[in-house]
DNA sequence: TTAAACTTTCAAAAATAAATGAAAGTTTAA
DNA sequence: TTAAACTTTCATTTATTTTTGAAAGTTTAA
């Protein structure tokens, strides 16, 4: 496979992936064209790899710079800006689990927690509920602290945890 | 809150967290439904409860059921079929993890194996191309290994993992 | 058999999400 | 200042995903 073929099959893969997770395709489409540039890239590149309007990008840049896996770039004598993403996967990772989590299962578990503290008349079916909704509250929670404590070791987390798990 | 309120919006809550993570909506609905019914639910109960067509319910049910984590049930002497959810969260859990991994992980993975292993020109460029793809094939191919260990533990796996992650 | 009771399928419609592009906004160099 | 070079915004359009509902299919009891 020839470069230019391997690194749009890239692109258009981890585009796919993201929406499959939730996350607009463009947006991971830009992050993977970013990724694999070994040097900051200009908006107008991007549109132009991309085929995409420039509001598109201007406002899917934007969003993976809130995400804090982007980063607006400015070199010397340019007037134009440049961007790059965050390469260290550890990093990235942490980044991800660390938004999604305050954006989603957050807000997620104050619900839960609401729902699962009704009191239960005495029918079967109201206590089931209570019941199955604190299991789901207690899961989520363990999980999600699971993911703070393991991305909280930072730096090769992964590989640390790897260890740690086999052993 | 009332019963009936608190119901409504955990089943509305898990719809909206099902279509963030890429999970359709009605999907996560019917799913949230029939885990917090502590008896089997007909078709017809559950369009009524959620305001779906018959259609809708029935290609949601067997997705739930393809994805393992939805099973049909048979009540003597009726007629109709009814469904229950998985209600233990750690084999939820599993199944969806497996599920996903079969689904979207592993063809990832055999196009980042493809791609990351192309022959690599002197350009700094594709050198950095082939890196940063290898590096990601690395961490996703273990990540994803690490997932199945996780769930192999099966019974009360994520207890357990906070055990061994903690000390 | 057959017909009633039920489920599935899928083309078309509706709803939702994403993208466009032109106007408004901002920055910088002269 | 100001005007050129650039970025952002957002109402509108386009694309994608989901839902509907009617027809086709299936099962069961008589």
């Amino acid at each position: 496979m020839e470069f230019k073929e391997a690194k749009n099959k890239f692109v258009q893969t981890w585009g796919a992936l993201g929406s499959q997770w939730g996350i607009n395709k463009t947006m991971a489409q830009i992050h993977a064209l970013l990724m694999v540039s070994n040097e900051p890239v200009s908006m107008e590149d991007i549109m132009e790899e991309l085929q995409i309007s420039r509001g598109n990008a201007s406002m899917n840049l934007r969003a993976l710079m809130d995400w804090g896996i982007v980063y607006k770039e400015y070199k010397a004598g340019e007037r134009r800006e440049f961007f790059t993403a965050e390469k260290d996967l550890d990093e990235l990772a942490v980044k991800i689990s660390r938004e999604r989590s305050k954006r989603e299962i957050k807000p997620a578990l104050k619900i839960l927690k609401e729902v699962s503290t009704i009191e239960a008349k005495d029918s079967a079916e109201e206590k089931h509920f209570v019941d199955q909704t604190s299991k789901l509250y207690d899961f989520v929670l363990k999980a999600d602290n699971m993911l703070d404590k393991m991305t909280e070791f930072n730096d090769n987390w992964l590989g640390k945890l790897v260890l740690k798990i086999m052993k």
